[in-house]
DNA sequence: TTGAAAGCGCTAACAC
DNA sequence: GTGTTAGCGCTTTCAA
C-alpha cells in the first residue's frame, strides 16, 4: 500500500507548516502564488484526498443523510430512494441507506448507529413492528434533542413532526371511483388488517365512494389478508362467492397480481368479469398479463420531496418550523385489468 | 437541543478526567467500582453515545463496508443488499450504499467519496458505462494503494482482483437444457448486445448446449435486443416467424416477461406451444400468469459471499491472495411457463 | 506570507 | 486508582 498523504506529510516533504498546506489547498489569498502553485502540484500528483473524517469531525457535520427504510426490494422503495439520491446529490450530499426489516429493534439499532455523529439527518419510513407495538421511544428521543427527521410514508401518528405522505385515503377513493366509473357496483377490497395504517387508510377512501354513491357495503366483500397464510386462497374465496364482485381494488401490488393469478385459475375473465386495480408505484404491474391497472404512488416524488425539507431544515436553520406534512397526490394509471 | 454529552461534558461535571471516563466506560478494572458506577450511571441517564465519527479518525476504522451498485430498481441488486447487510451486520460492520446509475462519471464520484476515509472496504458491481468506455482506471488506482475491495456480478475481466460471479454460460447452459429435456429443439434467444458480458455468456452457454445436442444454430432465432428501440415489438418479430420457436431462453426477467405478453397476444399457448425460461432471480416471474421457469441467480448468496470475502481481507490482514474468484452455481427453478 | 497552537471527541501510553 | 499528554487529520485563529 503506497503510503497514504495527508496534509501533514504534504508540509513534511515540502518543508511548510501543515497550516500552509491547507490555505493552499484551499487557494487562500494569503499565501504567496509560488507556494500554492507547488503545494497545489504535489498535491494532485500524489492525489491527495482530505479525509473526510477528520473533516466531519472538525466542521461538525458529515454532509451525508441517514435513510431508514423498511425494505428495498420493494419498487416503491427503491424508487423513494432513487428520489432522495438526486436531491441529496445535488447538494453534495451522501446518503447512509440502511434496513429496518420492519423490525422495531433493528431501527432502534440503526437510529443509535446513524446518530452518533455519522449523518446531519435522518429520512425514515417506520417498520411495522414498531407501528405494532407502538413503541416510538427512539424517534421521540431524538426529536426532544432537536436532531432534524424528516418521516414519509409510514409516518408516526401521534408525533407532530415534518412528514411526506401519500393521500391514501384519496388513493383509495380514487381507485374504488374508476371502478365505479366503469359502471361497477359490487366492489371489493383486498386489504391489509387495520393496524396497518396505509392499508386501512385507503380502504376508507374506498368506503367513503362507495357510500358517496349510495352503494352498499357488502362486508363479505372486504378482505383482510393475513400474510402469516396462504394469500392466493384468502382471495381466492372471495373469488369463489355465489355473487362475487364485479370490480376489484386490492390495497398493493402484490395481491392485485395474486387476484389476477386466481382469476385465471378460475377461469374469470379480465377485465370482461373482473376488474383489479391495485396501488403502488408499479413493477409488476407492467409485467403481468393483463397489465395492470394502478394508483401511481409517486415514490421518487415522495423520496425528493422528503430530501428537500430535510436539506431545507439542516440548510436554513433558522425556520424551525415544527410538524410541516407535505401530501403527495396520486392518480389512476390505467392499463389492461380494467 | 438538550446540549449534547460527551467524555468531556460528563468528566468536567464528574469532577474526573476524561480518561477515566473512557475507561469507566469500558469497565476497565483500573477504575474503582465506585466511580465506574458513578460514571455509568450518569452516561446511561444522560444517554451518552460515543461519537463514531471521533472513534473512527483515532481506531483508523470506520466499521463500515461501501457498496456500489448499478441501480436499485432491480430485485437482483436488492438481493445482493439483503446479503451483504447480513453478513456486514453480523460482524458489527455498517453499509454505506451508493448508485452509480450505471454512469461511469457517478461512479468515480462514488468511488472518490467513499475511500476518503468513509469506509474500510468496497463491494462493486460495475457500471455498464464503465465496461463501454473500458475506464477501469479508478479501480486500479484502489488496487495500487491496497485498498480492500471485492467486485460482484459485473467484474472487470483484465483486473486481478477478488470477485464473486455467477456462472452465466453454465446458466445459460441448464436453461437452454431444460428445454431440450422438454423434448424440444427448435429454441430460440433473447440476449442482449455483445458487449453486455453477462447476456453474451448465457449465450455461449446457449449455443454450447444446441452444440452438445446436435442441435443447428438457427440465427434467426438469435435476437440482440436493443433497448433503446421497442422491446415489445422485437420480441413479437421472433414470434411471427414463419416457423417460430417452440421454446425460448430470455437472458433476463424483463425480456421473459414481455415475451409472455406478446405470446398472449398473438394467441400463442404457453407453456402448450411455446416454452420461456428466464433468467434472474425472480419477482416478475411470481406473478406473470403463467408464473415463469427461471434460472435463479441467487443475488442474497452472491451478496453474502463478497461480504463475507470483503471481510476477511479485513480481519485477516495477513493472507493477501489475491485475485480470488468465487462462482456462484445457479439452478432453474421451474414454474409454469415451461 | 507563513507558522504555532488549539480543538473537534476519543483513547492509550505513561506518569503520578 | 486517577490524571496528563499526545495524536488520529483537519482548520482556524492569532502571532510572527
Amino acid at each position: 500500500m503506497s503510503k497514504k498523504v495527508n496534509i501533514k506529510t504534504i508540509a513534511a516533504d515540502l518543508n511548510v507548516s501543515p497550516s500552509t498546506v491547507s490555505k493552499a489547498l484551499k487557494d487562500s489569498h494569503e499565501i504567496s502564488e509560488e507556494t500554492r502553485k507547488k503545494i497545489q502540484a504535489y498535491a494532485k500528483y500524489y492525489n491527495y484526498k482530505p479525509n473526510s473524517l477528520a473533516l466531519s469531525l472538525r466542521n461538525q457535520r458529515t454532509m451525508t443523510l441517514g435513510l431508514i427504510v423498511p425494505e428495498i426490494v420493494h419498487h416503491f422503495f427503491s424508487r423513494v430512494i432513487y428520489g432522495v439520491e438526486s436531491v441529496a446529490n445535488e447538494k453534495d450530499y451522501n446518503l447512509m441507506i440502511c434496513l429496518s426489516k420492519d423490525n422495531l429493534e433493528k431501527e432502534k439499532q440503526n437510529i443509535e448507529m446513524l446518530t452518533n455523529g455519522s449523518v446531519d439527518g435522518l429520512l425514515v419510513s417506520v417498520a411495522k413492528e414498531t407501528f405494532e407495538k407502538g413503541d416510538f421511544s427512539h424517534f421521540e428521543h431524538l426529536l426532544e434533542q432537536g436532531f432534524p427527521i424528516v418521516f414519509f410514508d409510514r409516518v408516526p401518528d401521534n408525533i407532530n413532526t415534518d412528514k411526506v405522505v401519500v393521500d391514501d385515503v384519496a388513493g383509495g377513493y380514487k381507485a374504488t371511483m374508476h371502478l365505479i366509473e366503469n359502471g361497477l357496483k359490487k366492489i371489493g377490497i383486498l386489504s391489509t388488517p387495520p393496524h396497518v395504517t396505509v392499508g386501512n387508510d385507503r380502504e376508507r377512501g374506498y368506503r367513503k365512494a362507495l357510500k358517496e354513491n349510495k352503494i352498499n357495503i357488502e362486508d363479505s366483500y372486504t378482505i383482510h389478508i393475513n400474510e402469516k397464510e396462504d394469500i392466493s386462497q384468502q382471495i381466492a374465496q372471495l373469488l369463489k362467492l355465489p355473487d362475487r364482485p364485479k370490480g376489484l381494488f386490492a390495497v398493493n401490488e402484490k395481491y392485485a397480481a395474486i387476484a389476477l393469478q386466481e382469476a385465471k385459475k378460475l377461469d374469470i375473465n379480465i377485465p370482461e368479469e373482473l376488474s383489479v386495480i391495485g396501488f403502488t408505484d408499479g413493477y409488476i404491474s407492467k409485467y403481468t398479463s393483463p397489465t395492470l391497472t394502478t394508483i401511481a404512488q409517486h415514490g421518487y416524488t415522495m423520496g425528493a420531496k422528503a430530501a428537500e425539507m430535510l436539506l431545507n431544515k439542516l440548510l436554513n436553520k433558522t425556520d424551525n418550523s415544527l410538524g410541516q406534512t407535505y401530501v403527495i397526490s396520486t392518480n389512476v394509471v390505467k392499463r389492461e385489468s380494467t
